[in-house]
DNA sequence: TCCATTATTTGACCTTGGTCAAATGTTCTT
DNA sequence: AAGAACATTTGACCAAGGTCAAATAATGGA
């Protein structure tokens, strides 16, 4: 299953220096408190944010609710796709939900950087194609799968969610009430 | 909401000469029949298809019933996604709604040639990122809309789905079911 | 044109999951 | 340790959409 995030893993390992030390240099690390937000709604995504560890999530608001669109953990990349390919404000926001570090690249250094080491771009394309392919997969989730199978599913692929999140938030990531969550977990 | 399908028309005209030249010598233009599949499932999708004319959609089978996953019209690009940037089995079959002529390009080339001609590679970054947003936007309105609100949306947006496509497959495109999609159409 | 086939509509009933409200649990402060 | 604030569970009821079955169109051949 993490198939293409290893192939991006080894391809970044195996990036000549000078594209690495080029992508260090538009790189900085920085930490959020549990809470803090990384993008709100209507800013442009002007950056990327590589989770160094932590957890942090994208949401947007539903007349007044928040739906949970991604979840991410350590080696994921924090990004609001739409905003961020089209330089278009957001209607996202990103959230720490622990206190985290991430790795912050700006967008348009990267534009840059992508003329000059034309691997860079080869890794865009990898990013994107890895984010539509889990794109796909959870929109098959959803119309194949009952709220209880999406719930088994994520217990069994990913039971660090489970462990370490609010119900009320992966009942949003999964598309159901809290309610309704509450229930699934009762039986079984 | 056309502006990044815009985006990449004026990026493919303003390519240069050798690259397009490049890029028409590994495409071959194909017609196929109503009815007849471009892709199966569980074969790899090798071959990109760009509608020249007619209708093409992509489906897979879930439990004996065809669930509509993207509709093509001229100048969409038909790929089952994560089979193509995989290569690997797709679980998708494309198929031609109508007699459409494609002009085909075939994986593998396109891969060499975007080694000698990079603007090929930041042409298949803008279709990924395309299909990205595409992505998103579709589950958005899975998320926010009733099924009423998602037909109504089509209804505006793509009132040439609704005049051209039979009922069954929008219905399933829709992520409803043949009778609900017909009562949503009683009334107005 | 007439039949066979396919599309669409309609009815009766059921299931999943949502909503509102209240009851418990938990945690974090101070 | 006592609240305040938040998280989770439970109950009662509701609504959207699904399923199964049958009735009507509509359409393409022979």
């Amino acid at each position: 299953m993490n198939t293409y995030i290893d192939k991006i893993n080894n391809y970044l390992k195996a990036l000549d220096n000078d594209t690495l030390k080029a992508l260090e240099s538009i790189s900085s690390t920085k930490n959020y408190k549990k809470g803090d937000l990384l993008l709100k709604q209507n800013e442009v995504c002007g950056r990327s944010y590589w989770v160094l560890s932590g957890i942090a999530r994208k949401y947007y608001l539903n007349d007044g609710k928040e739906i949970t669109t991604e979840l991410y953990f350590e080696d994921d990349l924090a990004v609001s796709f739409e905003s961020y390919t089209l330089q278009q404000p957001s209607r996202e926001f990103i959230e720490a939900l622990s206190d985290v570090t991430v790795s912050i690249t700006n967008y348009q250094a990267f534009q840059n950087a992508k003329a000059s080491y034309p691997k860079l771009l080869i890794l865009d394309l990898m990013l994107a194609e890895y984010h539509g392919i889990w794109l796909e997969n959870r929109l098959f989730q959803f119309h194949t799968m009952s709220a209880t199978e999406r719930y088994l599913d994520i217990l069994k692929r990913s039971p660090h969610i489970i462990q370490t999140i609010p119900l009320t938030i992966i009942a949003s990531y999964l598309g159901i009430s809290l309610e309704t969550l509450s229930r699934i977990r009762a039986k079984i």
